[in-house]
DNA sequence: CCTCCAGTACGACCTGGGTAGTTGTTACGG
DNA sequence: CCGTAACAACTACCCAGGTCGTACTGGAGG
């Protein structure tokens, strides 16, 4: 089960389809143009069309305009992406990615404490909630 | 800067690479055999000369075969990947990629363990080792 | 009733990763 | 001295993401 990979404009477009539920085509388009480069509206529909295609989101008919709405969770999409970097780059093997994050990539004394009864709490109440 | 993205293919050559600090097309594709589906000689020929063309590797002439070697390390490119991802998934909030990890993820108790201690050494003695 | 506009459908094109066949060159063994 | 095999170079494809321009169509307004 090859979970569903998206590309950079693809996943923009999902996160405001979670965002709102549901969105025309405009209204993703409008979401979209503050702060990224300009682009077509045909751009994004052409972008819905093929994601449709894949199964990462369908469309109901209202009026003149298609609401599509997301089929997949963003949940599904982030833990598949994480899952698929941990198994590129740390052979699955999650720890070692967290051991990075601490060690390798920025993080200040602040989020160290927040992590750190992050992990207390995980540790404690834990019966493996999977 | 845009980190170098490096696709299956040119990842799993440049661990030779890093691996080795220097192998030959035959080597590698050698390397690539054990396990990864087959390929033919001329694909990994082909995809480290457009590696090297996008500067992530080199060679030398040794005879009649050219020796490759990485031009980038591997943490450059682990940390550019996950940087990357943590920007689109998390908005560059490692915090929140780290949280992911510990509450989504599959992470056993005595990985938690070492998570906790690593953190707590990160916390006390860091002068920042890099 | 006819025009115009909003919107979708369709097709074109570019890029980069991946895959491989074909060609050309050259060192080496017989 | 010559054929062969080892290699690199070149060329050609396929696919998916991304980006648009253009065609088509149906409904609203004059």
């Amino acid at each position: 089960m090859r979970s569903h990979q998206l590309g950079d404009l693809q996943h923009a477009i999902m996160r405001v389809l979670w965002e709102r539920e549901e969105a025309t085509v405009a209204e993703v388009h409008a979401a979209l143009e503050s702060g990224d480069k300009p682009r077509a509206l045909t751009t994004i529909a052409t972008m819905l069309t093929k994601m449709e295609k894949k199964g990462v989101c369908g469309h109901r008919v209202e009026g003149r305009q298609f609401v599509y709405h997301p089929t997949i969770s963003e949940e599904e999409v982030t833990r598949g992406m994480v899952a698929d970097l941990t198994e590129r780059l740390f052979d699955g093997d999650v720890t070692a990615l967290v051991s990075h994050l601490i060690t390798e990539q920025e993080i200040d004394r602040g989020e160290l404490d927040r992590l750190r009864s992050l992990i207390r709490r995980r540790e404690g109440g834990q019966a493996d909630g999977r």
